[in-house]
DNA sequence: GTACGTGCAAAGGTTTTGCATTACA
DNA sequence: TGTAATGCAAAACCTTTGCACGTAC
């Protein structure tokens, strides 16, 4: 499901290597894979796909770049999964619909203003917030 | 750490033999241990704390318990880690406040009205919503 | 007495680690 | 060439499962 004559575009490419990451092409598969993904897949999703244009990726190297990748404002990672990770393809901040049957998530990009929280703070410095809307997607509605 | 002399208030067992739920003493113990209990515990935690009473608990008893009272709305399970689930003792909608640094939960009871969703909807069914604030507790952030 | 719950051990799934090898820059 | 990334295997975690035994009702 990689495709793989697709090419990242240069400003993506001089991004990355501004933030002393090297380019091998392990990264640009992943890359590639997760550009304009709105999957939100798991690791192990993110392997098996790139497994087709490399035989010899692991476990690993995914983790290790999905972390990397993370660490530098790439990707974000969501805890929506009780179970296992999930990466969002788009680090902008955004909120998300949840399909409490299937397990599918979509983005809500939705502006929604919250109010400043007030005692229940508890002193936290809040930096940023995500809204998880739980329901049923259209198709397993149906069912 | 569990209160051993706690006694669970008439009212619960109640409501809790009349879900069908047999009152084993591992179960008084679970629910002691959770009753007001704002820590948002992992299954591990749980099983920990409960061990000081039940020393021939197992993680299976633990994990069969908190799955048989989220299911009859008992307490809720939390997607706020990545790695593993955690439980709220209190099953009522409420927000909460993560530390991005030592990962402690906090509750937020405050009431947000949150906006319809437009298109981004996809079609969606929102049964719930729930809001995530990340940011820094006050002793994080001192140090 | 019977249906349901418990406890043990083993398996399943996800993520991390150590280390030798490889390759980008 | 030097540093960082990769790949493999094994380990570490978290969660679930199967089944014999025990117990609340």
């Amino acid at each position: 499901m990689v495709k793989s004559t697709k090419v990242m575009n240069e400003h993506l490419q001089q991004r990355y290597r501004a933030l002393g990451l090297k380019l091998t092409p392990q990264r640009l598969a992943i890359l590639s894979y997760l550009e304009g993904n709105t999957r939100h897949p798991s690791a192990d999703e993110v392997y098996r796909a790139v497994l087709g244009v490399f035989p010899t990726m692991s476990f690993a190297t995914v983790y290790n770049i999905l972390e990397a990748l993370r660490e530098k404002g790439f990707i974000a990672e969501l805890s929506v999964d009780p179970v296992k990770k999930r990466f969002d393809a788009d680090p902008a901040p955004h909120h998300h619909l949840v399909c409490l049957s299937c397990g599918k998530i979509e983005d809500v990009h939705q502006e929604i203003a919250l109010p400043a929280l007030r005692k229940h703070a508890g002193g936290f410095t809040v930096l940023r917030s995500q809204i998880a809307f739980y329901g049923h997607c259209p198709s397993c509605r149906a069912a």
